[in-house]
DNA sequence: TAGTGGTCTAGACCACGAA
DNA sequence: TCGTGGTCTAGACCACTAC
């Protein structure tokens, strides 16, 4: 079985939110109807739905019905994700514009925080991440060339940092520091976020080993974004 | 049907687990000899293995086996953590002031955030925490009152709601969302902001067990804070 | 009362990994 | 080859909501 039908099920309901055929809190044929509609069993139906309501796309009210879910974007921090792909399971379309990449040596500041020990050169990447062609995440990077000697050479409009830098270095452990900013004139144009809209900025360093990958500043508009995750103790 | 049969296979599984009986990375039951163990159907029993792989206490490889996940290492910021040792640990000095305490009956939101099938009582709280007498963080708490019978007469100047609420009830897990954003006047007030700072919300929502304990909205100036943590890879 | 989602069952076939 | 998890089906009963 290539792609299961339950995907198909999701992917078809899904396409419906999108093209807007099924609207914000709009209720959805029954769990009934859709197994005949999509030609398909009950459960099946179910698979599909229960993993839409999970991913926070719908929401069911018990002897009411499923409803389509207010649009709330959200990611989760507890993993390291690929933001293309996150954008993706939304059932949305990812592109970048690398906005900047320069070889350049390192200021003292990130040679403390990758912990240089010697003048090694360093990677700087400023890239526009959008979700259906609206900026979503303004990402800035530095790597460390000497541990990733081809990332210089990458197109970032095809593979994401993480995912390129993935692919060299296994990551070990990673450091993350959130806060509320007030967002520069440049990044509030950038991002297009109106006066006053607060910013949510996410600092994050990698390592592999005992080497410091990359340390990369994410920044977001906070009208519109929310990081969730969950714990479990164990 | 008071408690589901998948919950309770959950429930046995997360006991041999804690019990030790289970240990990190041991195979578990096929899922066939689980169904004929617990009396069940192997789609039940499914049902709840999905859920404790979600949760990340079980792993599956296909045509191999279930196993127990490793422990995980979580990050600080995901810790429940006490904010009068938080701010200790600082050096400071934490005071709070209970700005409100009530009794009441829960809003359709709560009864959702709280999964309330019936209902019953919830306490609410708001406190100003304060750190060298200046204000740090508003904390708005929903307390499912059937769960902690006692909360309301607590002294929150002398012990945080955490800090009571686990005296009470093991955490076993908690879902956060952040999300950055513009505070209303009232926050502005309560957390001495100035006009255009951003605010960090952090939503906690934690539970014991099967029963959701407690729904809380945590709020910080911006400016001054900052929520770091690590993750290590495992 | 009719329709909904929540739960459960007892089968089935498949691809894949291990022996 | 055999056991595993992954998927799927066609039923069933229930509690609850809306009418």
């Amino acid at each position: 079985m290539q792609v299961p039908k339950y995907k198909e099920i999701s992917n078809f309901i899904i396409s419906k939110i999108n093209s807007g055929t099924w609207a914000e809190n709009e209720k959805l044929p029954s769990e009934n109807d859709l197994a005949e509609l999509l030609d398909s069993s009950r459960m099946t139906v179910r698979k599909s739905l229960e993993q839409l309501v999970a991913d926070g796309l719908l929401y069911r009210r018990p002897s009411v019905g499923t409803f389509v879910a207010p649009k709330k974007v959200q990611s989760s921090f507890l993993e390291i994700r690929n933001i293309a792909d996150e954008i993706k399971e939304r059932g949305h379309q990812h592109s970048s514009l690398v906005l900047s990449k320069v070889l350049m040596k390192p200021t003292d500041k990130l040679l403390e925080l990758l912990k240089l020990d010697t003048y090694v050169d360093v990677v700087r990447v400023v890239i526009l991440h959008q979700e259906d062609g609206k900026p979503f995440q303004l990402e800035e990077r530095y790597v460390n060339a000497e541990l990733v000697p081809d990332f210089f050479n990458q197109d970032f409009t095809q593979i994401t940092c993480n995912e390129y830098l993935s692919t060299q270095l296994p990551v070990t452990s990673a450091e993350i520091a959130i806060e509320a900013i007030t967002p520069p004139k440049i990044l509030k144009h950038q991002l297009g976020m109106n006066d006053g809209d607060p910013c949510l900025k996410l600092t994050r360093i990698t390592t592999s080993g005992s080497n410091t990958v990359s340390f990369a500043n994410l920044y977001h508009s906070g009208n519109a974004f929310k990081l969730t995750g969950k714990l479990v103790s164990v």
